[in-house]
DNA sequence: TCTGGGGTCCTAGGACCC
DNA sequence: TCTGGGGTCCTAGGACCC
């Protein structure tokens, strides 16, 4: 990968599929072309991508499902679960053919990446094109494409690619008339821009800076002084000079958490045991794929947001006697330090482990003294190999490794098969 | 009744050392 | 005994993203 942000004259594409997890949900089900789709997150709790049908009915995201779901038969909008071994496989498909396009690829979410496209500006827009139908075709799923010299501007005019149908799902900033560019700057808000949220815009708006254009005439030195260096660059790249650095592959993770709302609250520090079992095991999983140890673990548990009644959000950290991704051990630090925090009676509603201080495996083990050398040695691999075989659920530790789904487990009612990472779950075809 | 789950980066402030 | 300032490391919290 590429240290340089960009060559001279060379052009950065930032690709990303529309509506990505309904489009994906489509490409095994047609049926629900046209329809308005929405994908709810975990628990079935909320909205969290929306075909444009679904906008079009003013469904917004973040909507609790149990809002929309009254009027779901009257409007035909359907539901699904999130089901994120289909999304991850075909994000990791798309990503694939759009990898052949660059001169570099920078991966940036699970549906967009950037692209150096070297070469003549006047062939851009085809470039552009071509790579849309190549993802359809390849993998069926729609993108857009914004051209442009850095990567804020690139984000910028992806957006009016997708707010201008007649474009056919791609801009380049090269090709539009100065003019047109500066008018739709002086129209849209600074919160259309990437990294600009609701909090800076607000104070933005006290130095009288509201649009784009506004925000792209202000002085650089000062926006830093107020703000921040973020901010700045995204001044300076608004103005043309690419200085967002690539992030280069991420191997170097800070922390690796898993967190989950419950579907029924848990009131009892034994079921919250069984909770951090759980979420422990889970996160020792992740570490293990990824070759690391933790030397911190975080628990972190809360109350709902929305019910009346007390609140409270309890957390705690430990550090631990070694850096591991021993499940037993990580366990056994997860379930104590979680005792020291939360009070028995408390309606919790969600938990998570959060694992810092991340450094290489390096392949050694650390053995915890009071257990057996052989017994730890293998049992992280042996878990491994048996959940690849068997499935997610086929073991666990202790009370992770219950058969049956404990009441505060995830609900998931609308889910699509796994319909390429799972044997059992391949479509059938007939002809 | 029912409201997500990951991450990143930056900054400020405290502890500690020389 | 009193006083100074610079540097580093760590953590918590804010803001943002998808």
């Amino acid at each position: 990968m590429s240290s340089e942000p960009s060559l001279p004259g060379g052009r950065i594409a930032l690709v990303d599929v529309n509506n990505f997890y309904v489009s994906c949900e489509r490409v095994f089900d047609p049926a629900l072309e046209g329809r308005p789709v929405v994908v709810l997150s975990n628990n079935d709790g909320c909205v969290v991508a929306r075909s444009e049908e679904a906008k079009q009915l003013g469904i917004a995201t973040g909507t609790p499902w149990f809002k929309v779901a009254p009027e779901a038969g009257r409007w035909g909008l359907v539901a699904r679960s999130s089901n994120y071994e289909l999304y991850g496989d075909l994000s990791a498909r798309v990503m694939e053919v759009l990898g052949r396009f660059g001169s570099w690829q920078e991966v940036y979410s699970i549906d967009e990446c950037f692209l150096g496209l070297p070469g003549d500006e006047r062939q851009l827009l085809g470039t552009a094109a071509r790579i849309r139908s190549a993802v359809m075709r390849h993998v069926g799923v729609p993108v857009c494409v914004g051209v442009a010299g850095t990567k804020t501007l690139a984000k910028f005019v992806n957006h009016i690619a997708k707010r201008n149908p007649h474009m056919q799902g791609v801009c380049s900033l090269d090709s539009m008339p100065a003019a047109e560019v500066a008018r739709i700057q002086s129209r849209v808000p600074v919160t259309g821009l990437w990294g600009v949220g609701g909090r800076t815009a607000k104070r933005l708006n006290a130095m009288g800076i509201e649009t784009v254009a506004d925000l792209k005439a202000a002085d650089p030195q000062l926006i830093r002084k107020r703000f921040s260096v973020v901010l700045q660059r995204t001044v300076l790249e608004l103005n043309g000079t690419a200085c967002i650095p690539h992030s280069e592959e991420r191997a170097d993770k800070q922390q690796i958490m898993f967190s989950r709302s419950f579907s029924t609250p848990v009131t009892t520090a034994e079921e919250m045991d069984q909770v951090m079992a759980v979420y422990a095991q889970r996160g020792a999983a992740r570490m293990a794929a990824q070759g690391l140890n933790a030397s911190v673990l975080t628990v972190t548990a809360g109350t709902s947001r929305f019910a009346g009644g007390e609140k409270s959000f309890p957390s705690a950290s430990a550090r631990l006697p070694v850096p591991t991704q021993d499940p037993i051990q990580l366990t056994r630090a997860a379930v104590a330090t979680m005792r020291t925090c939360i009070s028995e009676g408390t309606q919790y509603v969600r938990a998570g482990v959060l694992f810092t201080g991340l450094e290489p495996a390096d392949g050694q083990q650390t053995l915890d003294p009071f257990v057996s050398d052989l017994d730890q040695r293998h049992i992280g691999d042996l878990l491994g190999s048996v959940r690849a075989k068997f499935g997610e659920a086929a073991i666990g530790l202790g009370q992770g490794g219950l058969a049956v789904p404990a009441a505060w487990s995830m609900k998931r009612d609308f889910s699509s098969p796994r319909y390429t990472t799972e044997w059992s779950d391949l479509p059938v075809v007939r002809a």
